[in-house]
DNA sequence: TCGATAATTCGACTATCGCCGAAATGTCGA
DNA sequence: TCGACATTTCGGCGATAGTCGAATTATCGA
């Protein structure tokens, strides 16, 4: 991932509303979540809620498919860890005990964690 | 670490300047860099800097101290751990397979990584 | 084919951001 | 104490982002 593209993901979730929209789809997995119903659980009109989530799209961090009338949203996993990987990248430069605190973020996927 | 402080830690990186700043100073490591190194490698004036280096300080994102004439600005570690421990919270959902490729980001620290 | 539902696009307005020049503040050596 | 250096603060300007109402597109059931 280059600078620009960070950047952009960065704005994406730069935002309380689009940041709580990727969140929710970040937990929703693969399935993802029709538009109509995102705009309900955020509280946003739904016109709105489409410009975000065409920013979010943009950016790589969400994708959507087509399911008869309705538009289904679901997290990019494969563009939020790019970010992730970027945010970290060359964070040690020669010092592994400086980002050492960083590790251990991934045990949010151990069971029991959290 | 709650959703306001996270907009804001976003908004603050979501910026081309700033977020060279950022990595700048996060390879830099707790010995950090004058507001003026910045500025010239950066390539921004003194007083624009200035101010991103203030958005990037109340984001909680940098530290700085005064040295002599120098302003001395370093990563703060702690608040960039949060920011990624919060965009990766409850990601799993109780579906580790859906973020267990996002395990291996630490391992940014690994001797010979990167 | 028609009406209803779901979502997006368009146009316009307001608020905020980012930048710069100029002035002010803080610190040190002579 | 004074002048020089490093950084910050202040003012105003142009550009961009966010929101909304209204209109448009897409899909389905009858």
């Amino acid at each position: 991932m280059l600078l620009p593209d960070a950047v952009a993901a960065l704005s994406a979730l730069a935002h309380g509303h689009r940041l709580t929209v990727f969140r929710l789809l970040v937990r929703a997995g693969a399935d993802g979540l029709p538009a109509g119903e995102i705009a309900r659980e955020v509280g946003v009109l739904p016109n709105t809620l489409s410009t975000h989530l065409t920013i979010l799209g943009h950016a790589g961090l969400i994708q959507s498919r087509r399911e008869g009338r309705s538009v289904i949203y679901s997290a990019d996993y494969d563009g939020m860890r790019g970010l992730l990987g970027f945010l970290v990248s060359d964070c040690c430069a020669g010092r592994p005990e400086i980002c050492a605190p960083l590790m251990g973020l991934a045990a949010c996927c151990e069971v029991d964690a959290k």
